[in-house]
DNA sequence: TTTAGTTGTGAACATGATGTTTTGTAAAAC
DNA sequence: GTTTTACAAAACATCATGTTCACAACTAAA
């Protein structure tokens, strides 16, 4: 690759982290981008279609960084014993990847209008936790729907995430962990049930 | 107020309506609203400063009606007893309440670009989950900081509706709270807990 | 080093949405 | 019946978007 594209990428990536943390993707103005980034219009067009296409591809790196390894995993690996305990290592280790980027998460996370990021990340999410379905189908732990429960799942890892965020990553990826299997498995109450 | 206000704020709400459910807010112009509400744009800027102001007055009058009667209620009346029958009754009153506006809410919560919708929706949600803790503070189904508690318990809820809008609000909305009831108090595995 | 091909740049331009202002008209309020 | 208020239509300035073009800068291979 030319080392003068790469070079531009890198101007507007890091542009585009720089203003996603000081303002809302809605926002950030390609106009903004150019003159951030000291780049211009033609040579943005020639990279990317729309503002949009610039935060796909961006996510497309994220994912790429926090869940390829896992899935490379997944597939290497032997579930047929200790699925648990090899499913909490693989959300700790993507929790590692999630702190590795933390700073273009946080802004991409936390502004508005973040939709088409938020739903890449939920697609690769879902991924994650249909592979943990395929390798543990039962789960009796509460009657609603399976699609349902995958999909509160789904939001509860992205709830933990804003959490963690908002407490500035203090917390470790192991005690994150715990968080997201504790609302798995909650104690029922001790009074009335229904 | 007015007769001609009235009508005029109508043919906008109806023609947002309209709109929302056939394409995302962002794509959503003011343009679009003119033309579908046949009013002049001069009209509709002594209404309304943007369009994300348009979305804040509709949203309230969503919120307006779900949550009032359910605040109000929750105030005048004693929780020292049955609170947790209370609280679900009051759940799957703000369900019927929702299904009520199906149209609206289902366009502007599918919609992308809905971030605006979703912060006033999560507001009075985490207002209705404080009251809930206000009266009933001890919490121990699991060892989570309270706060991450709140948010998650305000995603499930969201989660839900829009399971609820998929499925085109076919289940009754005793059931779905069971299922968010059966959400916050599971069986604990019976196998390995670490 | 030269050359051929690719990529970046600035400027100019067309387009389309936003938001403001003005003027005349119709409806409501008193 | 008079006054007040809301409306529509049109014109306008502004701004972001996306395209085009001619030229400069760079890369890679001979």
């Amino acid at each position: 690759m030319d080392k003068r594209s790469e070079k531009t990428l890198d101007s507007i990536y890091i542009a585009f982290t720089e203003l996603i943390n000081t303002k809302d993707y809605d926002d950030i103005t390609i106009q903004d981008i150019l003159n951030e980034s000291n780049i211009g219009r033609s040579t943005f067009y020639t990279h990317f279609k729309t503002k949009n296409d610039l935060l796909l591809s961006i996510s497309q790196n994220i994912f790429d960084h926090v869940f390829s390894h896992s899935l490379q995993e997944e597939k290497s690996h032997d579930f047929s014993k200790d699925y648990f305990f090899d499913y909490k290592h693989l959300l700790t280790h993507i929790l590692y990847h999630i702190r590795d980027e933390k700073d273009l998460i946080r802004g991409v996370l936390t502004s508005k209008g973040n939709s088409l990021f938020l739903e890449g990340f939920k697609a690769n999410l879902t991924k994650f936790v249909n592979s943990y379905y395929n390798n543990y189908p039962y789960d009796e732990t509460n009657n609603i729907p399976i699609e349902l429960k995958k999909e509160i799942l789904v939001e509860n890892f992205i709830t933990l995430i804003k959490y963690w965020i908002k407490d500035d990553f203090n917390e470790s990826p192991e005690i994150l962990t715990e968080y997201f299997i504790s609302l798995l498995y909650t104690k029922p109450l001790n009074n009335e049930q229904k």
